[in-house]
DNA sequence: TCTGGGGTCCTAGGACCC
DNA sequence: TCTGGGGTCCTAGGACCC
């Protein structure tokens, strides 16, 4: 059942897991600082709490929380719509602070990394303890953020850690106290564990992360794939997960979808969405120079099922116009009439290096070139003017409902954005790009 | 958390080959 | 033609994460 060996390092490890608080609104508290001990709340633009500040929280606002209910919870709550280039910024600037601490820093997402101390003490003249700390503060002075830490021995450990106390909680958690931070944890809030292999393990009376590190290896072995070993491992102070400090430059998949509002059973609309699903995709992966070999396409009905397709393409590609062609085949295949669609989304999938990408002897190799140089035209046109100054006619149908979002109150900022493109283009004259090759 | 959007990794099972 | 053993590659789908 299980083939590949698992690699234990036999040297303990010490870990550090770094959460940083209300990450998006104290982003916001930081840069105006007239937010500070305010409820503030991000997520305007999807009409959902996407962050809370800790005054909100205090409020009884959580995430996912829907804005109309959150009026009436905290009626004196900042609204803002999300921003995430500035996050971004944020963020950059919180991984360089960490590297002046260690060379072996994860950027695991926007506001978490993992940093690999092993070692350090020596340098730093201290305890594991005093260097998180340390890093706390800078960060805290610098950048105006609060963040949370957990020190064990494992990525599964530090991550219980940080959780442990939040905001600003400090928690290192040695081997011989391992079991007090395992015992009333549910076995479902543990890293990797979702609710799915929860149900299971509490079949056998395993409930708790403390209960799942002391069941027997056999058990674990026969009955659990791979990636639970794995944790199994790790929550008994067994590093397996290395810190990955390589920062992520390919993609496996880019995908993107959209949900609109109202549901739609309108055919020509429904494909809109799809095309310009894929515009998106297609424009992602020529900025990574990836061109895909498999296209996947799915549609969400209203009760959430999803129907979808997967077609292998004739040869590597980000060009929407030679994906149109699968698209309306793969379209076709999923779309039932009269059938009530909430979202659609694209996947370009088996991701190769645009430079991979060669010619077959089939290929009409004059035609492509004039494809790459007519999108080599469109990504530049694009970057000075704005996103979908041009795009492909079929997407068009989505046009109309977009300025009408504009319209209906939008963050002025988008709506903006929006109008400043369409001037441009009208100004330079350029239409609606419809390619013919 | 009755439901955003973007990802990753693992496994079972079929197809195909020697 | 049948039987058996063994390997590799690929894909669908599940599970989980932020």
């Amino acid at each position: 059942m299980n083939t590949q060996p698992l690699t234990i390092r036999s040297w303990p490890q010490a870990i550090l897991h770094l959460d940083a608080d209300a990450f998006f609104a104290s982003c916001e508290q930081a840069i105006h600082p007239e937010l500070r001990g305010r409820p503030v709340i991000t997520g305007k633009e999807r009409g959902i709490v996407a962050a809370a500040s800790y005054e909100a929280k205090a409020r009884g606002v959580q995430r996912g929380v829907r804005l109309s209910d959150v009026k009436k919870l905290c009626p004196d709550a900042v609204i803002l719509p999300s921003d995430y280039e500035t996050y971004s910024l944020f963020s950059v600037r919180m991984f360089e602070i960490l590297r002046r601490f260690s060379p072996d820093v994860e950027e695991y997402s926007i506001d978490e990394a993992f940093v690999d101390l092993t070692g350090l003490r020596r340098s730093f003249h201290g305890p594991y303890e005093m260097i998180a700390e340390k890093m706390q503060k800078t960060i805290e002075t610098e950048l105006g953020l609060s963040v949370s830490v957990g020190v064990s021995l494992s990525k599964v450990l530090a991550k219980i850690g940080s959780k442990h106390r939040k905001p600003h909680g400090l928690t290192f958690i040695p081997g011989r106290e391992i079991h007090r931070y395992l015992q009333d944890l549910p076995v479902g809030k543990v890293w990797g564990i979702g609710p799915n292999t929860a149900a299971f393990l509490n079949k056998f009376g395993i409930t708790t992360a403390l209960e799942f590190a002391r069941t027997d290896e056999k058990f674990i072995e026969q009955r659990l794939s791979k990636p639970y070993q794995e944790i199994w491992h790790e929550l008994n102070g067994r590093s397996v997960y290395p810190v990955v400090t390589e920062s992520k430059s390919s993609y496996q998949s880019i995908s993107k979808a959209k949900t609109f509002t109202p549901p739609s059973t309108d055919e020509a609309f429904v494909f809109a969405q799809l095309s310009k699903n894929l515009e998106n995709a297609c424009i992602k992966a020529r900025r990574h120079k990836l061109a895909a070999t498999r296209l996947m396409v799915f549609l969400r009905k209203q009760d959430f099922t999803d129907s979808g397709v997967e077609l292998k393409l004739s040869r590597p590609t980000a060009y929407p116009v030679e994906l149109f062609g699968p698209l309306r085949e793969g379209f076709h295949n999923a779309y039932e009439p009269r059938t009530l669609y909430r979202q659609t989304g694209v996947v370009l999938a088996g991701l190769v290096s645009e430079a991979e990408t060669q010619y077959s002897l089939f290929d009409d190799t004059a035609k492509i070139e004039r494809m790459a140089r007519i999108y080599d035209a469109v990504d530049q046109i694009s970057r000075q003017f704005g996103k979908h100054t041009i795009q492909h006619a079929a997407s068009l149908p989505t046009k109309l409902q977009a300025q009408h979002e504009g319209a209906r109150g939008d963050t002025p900022k988008r709506t903006a954005e929006l109008f400043r493109g369409e001037n441009k283009r009208q100004k330079l004259g350029l239409p609606l790009l419809h390619i013919k090759v």
